[in-house]
DNA sequence: CTAGGGTTACGG
DNA sequence: CCGTAACCCTAG
């Protein structure tokens, strides 16, 4: 018991970047990945991490995958079950903590959660650091951003923009934090606090250059 | 590649 | 239950 439950810690870790593993699959099996992903579901559906293991050898991917990525590779079909990319990865974390038991990291349900390598949630830190990186390369350079300042980090240009948007939307709200008490994260409260003046500051800026 | 509208999960 | 955060889609 002691062993299963080691082994479902190691299956279940979640890889560096997973960026690596879909290069791999992608390299190695192509568009078949995802119909992989529903053998994995009822696989897992019937007899839990035994049978990722066995899937896991079977495909022989052990010449290309940690068995660390196997948690990760949960994501991919998850996310194209219903309707196109929809479904969240904390989403399919609780599903696979359901099946595999309550050890598995979570950000809800109560008690202490253990942090987690790449929340899906952003830091205070990574906010400053988006911030920093704004003032200098100016707001709408999202790939030079990412390049000199989240190069290494799993968020995109896209997240970048959406960050910032989400960012510029919360100091504004607070500015206006009349009546109806705001709701914002805790991390995110307290950029705001600090840098709301400098965040809108640049917004106003940028838009100021747009009208020329 | 970016802007901006749309969708879904999270969390108070 | 509703507003927000994170993420998706895609025109231009």
């Amino acid at each position: 018991m002691e062993d299963d439950a080691m082994e479902i810690q190691q299956l279940l870790a979640v890889p560096e970047n997973e960026e690596n593993l879909y290069e791999c699959l992608g390299g190695t099996f192509g568009h078949d990945t995802h119909l992989m992903g529903y053998e994995f579901d009822s696989l897992i559906n019937q007899d839990g991490a035994a049978s990722v293991q066995k899937m896991f050898t079977d495909y022989e991917m052990e010449d290309y995958l940690e068995p660390s990525m196997l948690g990760c590779f949960l994501a991919p079909w998850r996310r194209r079950s219903r309707r196109g990319n929809h479904m969240r990865r904390s989403s399919w974390r609780l599903e696979v903590r359901q099946l595999f038991g309550s050890q598995y990291p979570c950000t809800r349900g109560g008690g202490k959660c253990r942090s987690r390598k790449n929340n899906d949630h952003w830091t205070e830190d990574e906010m400053i650091e988006l911030l920093d990186g704004v003032s200098r390369k100016g707001i709408g350079r999202w790939s030079k951003v990412k390049g000199d300042y989240f190069s290494t980090s799993i968020r995109t240009a896209v997240h970048l923009k959406d960050k910032w948007r989400n960012l510029v939307r919360a100091c504004k709200k607070a500015k206006n934090a009349s009546k109806k008490k705001v709701n914002v994260q805790k991390a995110t409260e307290v950029v705001v606090r600090r840098f709301r003046h400098r965040i809108l500051a640049l917004e106003a800026k940028h838009l100021g250059q747009k009208e020329k």
